[in-house]
RNA sequence: AGUCUCGUAGCUCAGUUGGUUAGAGCGCUACACUGAUAAUGUAGAGGUCGGCAGUUCAAAUCUGCCCGAGACUACCA
């Protein structure tokens, strides 16, 4: 029986489907988490994907990220759990569910009930949970998916309530009026979290007016009527027109200076003056089709405008509303938001319909009208407009923009300066894509800007990765922090669990179902009613509910819902029921030490993670944060559905594997930078590395079987026992080991998989199997193939367990073949602990004196090329100019590899070089410079112009005199580097101040020598080709071409040894036998 | 509009505290090597390090401005 298996060729996909089966029939995820103690753990949370849409391929992108860091912290030794969950509430499933039912918020309630239509929304949360299963498991991913925590779950909704009952009592839940961003087309508020979706803000022309309102006579406005009949008008430019019937006040920068212009009314032909900001004149007045200045009078400030009346520019009678008790309007106010970056420098202010007009109202006592309803159109008091549409909500056919008939009364009226198109940024709703409205609402907030500053401190204890997200991009997000907006009026979600009094006196929040049965039992008592607590905590039935005041009035229930951003936030606590149950569970999993999401999610779960912890617990939430970039196309375009360059996960994963794929994301870039993903990438990493590794294995398997060599062989020499070359691959894989561990520590994933990638390529395959084969194929089993066998082993092994974190299939299979023979073999490499770096195997020297060595073979190499001389010709030897002692002695050590790499019988060393070497003199601009200063340029040159006697005596005495604007200035060996540069007379090659050279002179020994070479090449060749094992026995007719006589009668033994020949003659061989030869001829070769 | 990140070979990316011939892999061309080979070696082509200015003896690296890409923030009417 074979000890280590041997393959046909790689197939990585097979290889998943192999090991994904032993980890199931094994239970090897869980054993990994259990085998680990309790009391050293590491914790990671799983953000928790919505199930309702399909997997993307960049989702495999952020779960290999957090399932490679759990998996190198499981290697470490810790117990990393890993509970999975499921995100089921919000707007984007409510939305799919009225589409697919065919109706709109509207109908929810009537022709549809809550329960129902919830019912729909719940069934198709999961919808494609089969397909999220699936990926995970091809992906590798491992997470528990048999004990998710779901969002939806009373025990989920019963910790988020007591979390609202904490934030409750700390006063950081209010109710409040505000103006929020608000979608009619989806019927519904939007957060800023909402808002601030990728492509939310898209480029839109609108119709834009500058509307000019009449200012009324009085005394303190005297300044600005040169005669009583004079028409002054105040210009205010808006980008909503329909906001225009609901102006209650205008607004001006006090300390911005205004001007009145005289000119004439461009659609009227009436002469009008004009009052705006100075700076902003020539933007509307002068140039081709705008209306001429008459006269400029001199400036004012804006504070002279304050307390200004001006007549309603729509007056459709409509009393103004009160906004805090004031119901004054159509005045001037002053405000600091006021600026001259474009506008007239007057702000039209309807303080409905926005956040600044709102505040700045509400300060100087002016009301409002709120002349829209919740369905996007107007009122049916607004004259002409009545009824229509403010935008095209509803996807009319023939919808009329009413900005445009807006425009053009005013144009009529003289109430116009100037309408035109403009192009500029506005909201959109992220489901409908429809503009949002800026719309007053009852709305509930946490007060999350009375913890900012605890927030800002708290953050900056936290690793982020990239440090740039962290600092920047979620620190700026925290200094301009707004309270958070957490009503949602829809019906799928956590409802908010307060109660209130009609006249909203009297409020009560409740935390947990205990606390709603005892409730019910007292408004049952109170108000002779009966009621029982739902078994579903969602709506419609919660909303039955009533409780009791302490006066004995009944209490209803908000009926918002709350943002569902709020439900993944809850997850530290929520998943284990805390504080209901779990308590333990709760504290030795929190905070997390590890979480990985996109960018995107920074002002999203990651910062109500941070949010909800920092005020319910004052503490961070996790300590580790890795956030990735985006997935775009090979061409850097983002993927979508609609472009049809969207990568299939399935697919992909299926073609090339999951460890090709996941090796390719995290190598290719920083996983933070955004990744063009291109499936030719995952070709390479399949041939640079799996390949390779699979190369390598199946050579060492070939030959470990032949000589039944078993893992731990005792009789192996000690490593301070083995070969240069031995040690030398040892010290670079612990090396690696070591520098794996460190970049890993600090999440440095790309880092690892590149420093593994060359040392798999470089040092182990093309260095040291290369120079070894013969090693493991010759002769008996030696202690130096002892040590060969234990060397070449301990590298795979161990680089088993380095790429398991981020391939974990072939680490799996690699490893099981190595150790599947072992007596007490683990069932899987994610069961094995990391090894050590042994700092005893790391010889600084060594890796020295073998870089010597391949730059000294690459020279050689590179003289034969230029003299057309074929490696397998020997040649003499190879002259080495020696600068220094220490160079010879590592070259020394090396020797014996560079001569067979190369194939020369020896090393001559010239340790006299003077007269012999010519070389060259390099400034060290480092020591230098600092010295020298200006001088440096001069210096250079001189040191680079010198002579040989120059550089001879400067060898000798170790210092330099030079002369620089008069004076001397003394340079000593380390300012002055001399390297060899050529050897006259022979021919040679030199790079970064190594020079060699080689002797080409050839006699009739080498040229046997190089023939017999050529004739095991051939009849190698000829075994492989003609099927034969590597241990079956020939013997072999050549024919006697020129010099093959002398090559057998001089090398006939090494011949034979070589091809495993027990005859070698020549004699006369029939055509078909006939192969290539040197130079164009042919020769006949017969193996028997 | 502002903030942040970024711009290096045809492609994907390295490039330490500024130091003088700017690197690797892939791809391309030619020639070799190969009893592990979808591998490897040697050589070649390919760069005004986004542009312009500045600081410095010295700039891919530091500063300013501009151009371009991306993300984020934003109802400045």
């Amino acid at each position: 029986m074979k000890l280590y298996p041997e393959y046909k060729g790689l197939n990585l996909p097979e290889i998943d489907k192999e090991v994904m089966k032993n980890w199931e029939a094994h239970q090897v995820f869980e054993k990994s988490v259990d085998q680990r103690p309790d009391d050293k753990r590491w914790v990671f949370y799983e953000g928790p994907p919505s199930a309702n849409g399909m997997p993307g391929i960049h989702h495999v992108m952020s779960r290999a990220i957090k399932d490679l860091f759990c998996r190198y912290h499981t290697l470490k030794g810790y117990r990393v759990e890993r509970k999975g969950g499921w995100d089921t509430h919000g707007l984007p499933i409510e939305l799919s569910v009225e589409k697919e039912l065919g109706i709109t918020k509207d109908d929810i309630g009537k022709t549809i009930s809550i329960e129902d239509y919830n019912a729909r929304c719940k069934e198709t949360v999961m919808r494609f949970k089969a397909e999220w299963d699936d990926i995970t498991r091809k992906m590798g991913y491992w997470v528990d998916l048999h004990n998710p925590y779901i969002t939806y779950e009373n025990e989920y909704i019963e910790s988020v309530w007591f979390l609202l009952e904490k934030l409750h009592d700390k006063g950081l839940l209010y109710k409040g009026y505000t103006i929020q961003p608000y979608s009619p087309a989806a019927g519904t508020g939007l957060s800023s979290h909402e808002l601030n979706m990728p492509g939310a803000y898209k480029e839109v022309k609108d119709t834009t007016v500058v509307a000019l309102f009449k200012v009324t006579r009085s005394e303190n406005a005297a300044f600005l009527f040169d005669s009583d009949d004079e028409d002054v008008r105040i210009a205010a430019w808006t980008t909503t027109p329909w906001t225009l019937p609901s102006n209650t006040a205008l607004s001006a920068g006090p300390e911005i200076n205004y001007v009145k212009i005289k000119t004439t009314n461009p659609y009227t032909q009436t002469p009008v003056s004009v009052v705006m900001a100075k700076d902003l004149v020539s933007s509307w007045f002068g140039a081709k089709n705008q209306p001429a200045v008459e006269s400029e009078s001199s400036a004012f400030k804006g504070k002279e405008l304050k307390g200004l009346r001006y007549e309603p520019l729509l007056d459709f009678g409509n009393p103004i509303e009160s906004l805090l008790g004031g119901t004054d309007a159509y005045v001037v106010l002053t405000g600091d938001h006021v600026t001259t970056s474009d506008g007239t420098g007057i702000v039209h202010t309807a303080p409905s319909f926005g956040a600044d007009d709102q505040r700045v109202a509400k300060a100087n006592g002016v009301g409002t009208l709120t002349l829209v309803d919740q369905s996007g159109k107007f009122k049916d008091n607004v004259g002409p407009f009545s009824g229509r549409f403010v935008k095209d909500y509803k996807d009319e056919a023939e919808y009329a923009p009413v900005d445009i008939d807006i425009a053009i009364l005013l144009k009529t009226e003289g109430k116009a300066l100037n309408v035109q198109k403009y192009e500029h940024n506005y909201p959109h709703c992220w489901r409908t894509d429809k503009p949002v409205l800026y719309y007053p609402m009852d709305s509930w907030f946490v007060k999350t800007t009375a913890v900012k500053e605890r927030m800002i401190e708290l953050n900056k204890t936290i690793n982020w990765k990239p440090a740039h997200t962290g600092e920047k991009r979620f620190g700026n997000w925290l200094e301009n922090l707004q309270d958070w907006n957490l009503s949602r009026s829809r019906f799928w979600g956590v409802p908010l669990p307060i109660w209130r009094t009609e006249d909203g006196e009297e409020e009560r929040c409740i935390g947990s179902i205990h606390e709603l049965t005892q409730a019910i039992d007292e408004a049952n008592e109170a108000l002779g009613i009966k009621q029982y607590v739902p078994g579903d905590l969602h709506r419609p039935f919660i909303d039955d509910i009533v409780l009791v005041s302490s006066d004995g009035r009944p209490m209803k229930r908000e009926t918002d819902l709350i943002d569902v951003w709020f439900d993944s936030g809850s997850m530290p606590y929520a998943q284990w029921h805390y504080p209901f149950e779990n308590a333990d569970v709760f504290k030795k999993n929190y905070p997390a030490d590890f979480i990985a999401e996109g960018v995107d999610q920074t002002r999203g779960w990651f910062f109500t993670l941070h949010a909800i912890s920092t005020m319910v617990f004052d503490s961070v939430a996790y300590k580790n944060v890795v956030s990735n970039g985006l997935v775009l196309d090979k061409n850097g375009q983002k993927m979508s559905k609609r472009l049809g360059n969207a990568a299939d996960p399935f697919k992909t994963i299926e073609k090339y594997g999951a460890d090709a794929t996941r090796w390719y994301m995290l190598s290719n870039a920083q996983p933070w930078d955004n990744l063009k993903f291109d499936e030719e990438g995952i070709v390479e990493s399949t041939r640079k590395l799996f390949s390779t590794l699979y190369n390598t294995y199946s050579f060492f398997a070939l030959y470990a079987n032949l000589d039944a060599w078993r893992a731990g062989d005792a009789q192996a020499p000690k490593v301070s026992d083995r070969p240069e070359i031995d040690r030398w691959i040892l010290s670079r894989l612990h090396t690696l080991i070591s520098e794996y561990r460190s970049d890993m520590d600090d999440f440095d994933v790309t880092t690892s998989c590149r420093r593994i990638e060359q040392f798999v390529n470089d040092h182990l395959s093309n260095w040291y199997v290369r120079l070894n084969r013969r090693r493991f194929w010759k002769g008996e089993l030696s202690d130096d193939k002892r040590a060969a066998y234990a060397t070449l082993y301990e590298c795979l092994l161990t680089l088993s367990q380095l790429i398991s974190p981020v391939a974990p299939f072939f680490s799996d299979w690699m490893f099981q073949n190595l150790t599947g023979a072992e007596d007490h073999h683990k069932e899987s490499v994610h069961l094995s602990d990391l090894p050590q770096p042994n700092d005893s195997f790391i010889d600084k020297a060594l890796t020295r004196r073998m870089d010597y060595a391949q730059q000294i073979s690459s020279l050689i190499l590179s003289i034969r090329k230029k003299e057309k001389l074929r490696v397998r010709l020997p040649l003499r030897r190879i002259l080495l100019p020696v600068l220094n002692d220490q160079f010879q002695t590592d070259v020394e050590n090396v020797k014996n590899l560079i001569l067979s790499e190369v194939n020369v019988k020896d090393i001559e060393y010239i340790t006299d070089t003077t007269g012999i070497v010519s070389k060259k003199a390099k400034p060290n601009f480092k020591t230098l410079g600092k010295r020298l200063g200006k001088h440096m340029k001069t210096a250079a040159g001189l040191i680079q112009g010198m002579g040989q006697e120059a550089i001879a005596a400067f060898e000798k005495s170790g210092s330099f005199a030079i002369e620089i604007d008069g004076e001397n200035v003394s340079l000593d060996r380390e300012d002055i580097e001399v390297i060899s540069e050529d050897i006259p007379g022979w021919q040679v090659a030199s790079e970064d101040g190594i020079t060699v050279a080689l002797d080409i002179s050839l006699d009739d020994a080498l040229i046997s020598e190089g023939l017999a070479r050529e004739l095991v090449n051939r009849i190698q060749n000829l075994r492989k080709s003609s099927g034969l094992e590597v241990t079956d026995r020939i013997s072999v007719t050549v024919e006697p071409v020129e010099g093959i006589e002398k090559a057998i009668s001089g090398f006939g033994d090494y011949i034979k040894t070589e091809t495993l020949a027990d005859a070698l003659k020549t004699g006369s061989v029939s055509p078909e036998h006939k192969i290539d030869w040197l130079e164009g001829e042919e020769i006949g070769i017969q193996l028997n």
